[in-house]
DNA sequence: CAAAATAGTGTGCTCGAACACACTTTTTTA
DNA sequence: TAAAAAAGTGTGTTCGAGCACACTATTTTG
């Protein structure tokens, strides 16, 4: 990459003779320009790939951009914790650009908290959603509303199935199911009995444990030898207590089981439950919270297959920002990588 | 975090009574100011937690940065070829920020090379330098040189032991190490025959290699129950060819051993030449190559630990340009996780 | 005590893009 | 053909920080 002397306005203005209006005028389209100027401001602009000055535009404008992070109470479900560092973290990088944030939190177990609360994301202050479209219909609902109102918006965690699902930043759930087969299979070689276990999944969109169930399946379909039998079990929980025991009575019924593949971050409720004495098991699940990185150090877990939240959400506000203030273009699918965890390596993921 | 008022210099101004002239005084501690006006400004910018409007401060000091990217020539070492790509990313980000970057390269094999190109890295038109240190001694200084200077430097890649080393963007390559004998313990399990090897390792930084086999050994010896025999080997070229000889007398020699730990990404020699009838190995090495990556698919190498260099020099430049740019504060120690990467997440790595 | 040096203060221009507005020239309409 | 409308062009101000410079008030010096 060469020297590249900065071309303002001003040069290109001496260079095509004209005035600067007349320059600015072009580069807008905003018409009231004669053919020759135009012509000879579009080869000069082309001939010099001008490329405006973004730190000068952005002071002009001096926009003050309000950004809605539309997503679940961390308090309900605590595995939302790690988005509000990435997006704190994003939102200090970017106030001194005028960016500020605010938090429109709904109830992940609810579906009309979501829908109430989604009506206030699309108050006209807002400059443009960030937002964790767990319920499908909803969620659709809502980005229309957002696309009528030409409001920018940015989905993270999961993706729509159907809807024509721009501006996504996350993981292939597929991909991810995939993952958590290969390691359960390089963990026990040649045959086990496998089960698929979505814990407590009522709330959460369907797609997500299906996507990684599907993805799971595939890679075993696809081995040529070895025996593995493969169950996937829904343990849902009625009231507080209800769930643990629900647990507690599978593993008992199923001692068969050594390759426990959990769809979500509940893993810990399982790991806390498994008997060490099971030989040569081999346990998988979901998300670095505090309660699975215990049971990761003290062994009852292998893997844990990293969704980032942080990071996605980061990503989310930063792209939001990048473009509302620069006018940057944003990639349209963005899958962040699906990282492996295990008792060594988790020191890089957590805190960053 | 809740809406807050953009105070401007004007604003404070005549908030205390003064002229815009005087609050700069006070704000840039440039004097010719009277004790009453000091105090009255100063309360004021303390009360309202005054931040300076960066676009408007970079607009008008409206730098023109270079930098100097001081690493391998990729086309000897192809290591370093995600490096340009990282670095071209970054460059790109920033260009319109007014960042230019300059390459200056040297021949990883050659400290003589090293000390000639680190001379062109300290012309004065330079604003600050990209450092990856491979030779220590000279490395240390190049970079004291640059304090001299007072040229802001980065070093990514590996750290500079001795020495201070602010400024170092990387990984932890003791833990590397450890991570490398957790794949492959926990994909052995009970026991097994286990070789380090470090290959073609004559010219890169010892340290690099020391590190990761103290961390490899430190996992093992940490093992209460297992029977594993760890052992290190050196294998080196002394011609183009000879190489290749040397790993397959190696091999054929050593067929006991199941574990391979390669410290660098030059095993896909190794597994080029690993007959793949080899019962229950594991091996493991650095880097997604594409060599490398062609061995992971094809299942002869079982993970690679990826040291990110993409990353590495990514991160190297946006600290930088933003320390230069804007006077963002840089972590000091910035480590980047260590990825663990099979057959199926690797996708999710390359090309980003 | 006048002259000179220094402390203290405010004004006004700059950075580059964006846009309002005034102005000139050409075209359209009555 | 005069008046009105539209097309085309240039000037000047704004955004906020930073700094040169001019200016006044105070202190120091010969």
């Amino acid at each position: 990459m060469q020297w590249m002397k900065k071309y303002t306005i001003k040069d290109i203005a001496e260079l095509a003779g004209v005035s600067k209006g007349t320059v600015d005028r072009v580069i807008h389209k905003r018409g009231k320009v004669s053919e020759a100027a135009l012509k000879k401001v579009e080869n000069i602009l082309k001939d010099i790939d001008y490329q405006p000055n973004l730190i000068a535009r952005s002071l002009k404008n001096n926009k003050n951009i309000l950004l809605c992070i539309l997503m679940p109470d961390p308090k309900i479900d605590p595995y939302w914790k790690p988005c509000i560092e990435g997006i704190d973290e994003a939102s200090h990088e970017f106030s001194p650009f005028g960016v500020t944030i605010r938090y429109v939190y709904f109830n992940p177990f609810n579906k009309d908290s979501f829908v109430t609360q989604s009506q206030l994301a699309l108050d006209p202050s807002f400059d443009g959603v960030l937002l964790a479209p767990l319920f499908q219909k909803e969620s659709i609902t809502f980005i229309e509303a957002c696309e009528k109102q030409e409001k920018p918006y940015f989905l993270f965690n999961n993706d729509l199935k159907d809807a024509d699902s721009q501006n996504f930043i996350g993981q292939d759930l597929f991909q991810s199911g995939r993952i958590g087969a290969k390691l359960i299979h390089s963990t026990l070689k040649d045959n086990a009995e496998v089960a698929i276990i979505h814990i407590d999944e009522i709330f959460k969109n369907a797609t997500h444990m299906q996507e990684k169930e599907r993805g799971f399946r595939s890679y075993f379909n696809e081995l040529e030898n070895g025996h593995f039998n493969i169950r996937a079990y829904k343990l849902k929980h009625r009231n507080a207590n209800n769930l643990k025991k629900t647990i507690k009575y599978f593993i008992d019924t199923h001692p068969e089981i050594n390759g426990f593949f959990v769809t979500n971050s509940k893993i810990n409720l399982l790991a806390a439950l498994l008997n060490k004495n099971r030989e040569r098991t081999c346990v998988v699940g979901y998300d670095l919270l505090p309660e699975n990185l215990h049971f990761l150090k003290t062994g009852v877990i292998d893997y844990l297959i990293h969704q980032n939240p942080r990071q996605q959400a980061y990503l989310g506000v930063t792209f939001l920002s990048d473009y509302l203030l620069f006018n940057k273009v944003i990639p349209n699918k963005n899958l962040i990588p699906i990282d492996i965890v295990n008792s060594e390596n988790f020191m890089g993921y957590i805190k960053r």
